[in-house]
DNA sequence: CAATTTACATGCATAAGGCATGCATCTGAG
DNA sequence: CTCAGATGCATGCCTTATGCATGTAAATTG
């Protein structure tokens, strides 16, 4: 089997990570998993810590870490529910309007990569997409952890389907 | 126009970067610009820390310390050239083979994803990424840079052939 | 040959994250 | 109902990978 393909699809994935890193950068200075972060709670308002961890491939202390750098840059905050032990996690409204501004920064930054293509080259490749993704997921988890910085709203349908992240 | 797309290629990028940094992690431990900068130098010997710095998107002094990593893991060397003022990078004998681990478990992460794919699917999808790539490089490092952790040896034809890495 | 530019190195600081551990709360067997 | 284990989160401490400011040596240029 050739290569080429994978190499291809290798070096677009350094191309939007560097595009879209750049462009969050601009309206969020924070690195790593933090801007995902805020595009997962925003998804899933009330998402439990423990829940977010197992989203961002964190350890456990690194998601409370990431929280509080979240909470401290006002854009999220704990609050308590049935179960005691657990911090449910909310975006304020600056940490929503914060998570709109990631997310078109990084819409922004892939639709400067596919201008290039026709509208029938869009469906061609949006049917290869699902090819890929659809059987992607492994086990639930894989899907929100796939989809932890989409603009979940924008994609219509979304080839791997959650049952709403568990709390 | 529909957003669908561009959120697809977003969640490939995730699913590909994930896979890619454990299989990459199983064979080297550093994270970061290091694996990149042990294949950019093995595709460029002798490529001065300056070029490798351009190439990886990182400040002058983090290249010096990445540099500095690599040799202390017995992987890399500096030479001197004519000009005097100028480290040259070489891989050792075992940076080269801690290369090839790397560059293989990069491809071998890739290749799972690419498995649902029939042959004649694989040539329209190499068909729309060079749509994109092609195009896509703005000056003479962009090339470097989206290509800096590349099989560059498997990838025939590269959308994005470089006149050799500046010294 | 002096001034400037280029290339690299070094001191210091920080952000992000991991491991080990601690504490509070919940749950289930009896 | 009670207590042992499980669960969820927090904290102390450490490491890695970076960046900024600055220093030094070599090359280039007027």
């Amino acid at each position: 089997m050739e290569k080429t393909l994978e190499n291809l699809i290798g070096a677009l994935s350094v191309i939007a990570a560097d595009r879209i890193g750049d462009a969050i950068a601009e309206a969020y200075p924070r690195r790593g998993e933090t801007p995902a972060a805020l595009a997962s709670i925003g998804a899933s308002p009330g998402m439990t810590v423990s829940a977010l961890q197992a989203v961002l491939r964190l350890s456990q202390p690194g998601t409370v870490r990431l929280v509080d750098r979240l909470i401290a840059d006002g854009l999220a905050e704990k609050r308590t529910g049935d179960d005691a032990r657990q911090s449910l996690v909310h975006l304020t409204p600056k940490g929503r309007r914060m998570r709109r501004r990631i997310l078109d920064a990084r819409h922004d930054a892939l639709a400067a990569l596919t201008a290039p293509l026709s509208p029938k080259d869009r469906k061609v490749f949006e049917g290869l997409l699902n090819r890929i993704l659809v059987p992607y997921p492994s086990c639930e988890m894989d899907k929100y952890q796939a989809c932890r910085i989409c603009d979940q709203a924008a994609c219509d349908p979304c080839p791997m389907p959650g049952e709403g992240v568990r709390r």
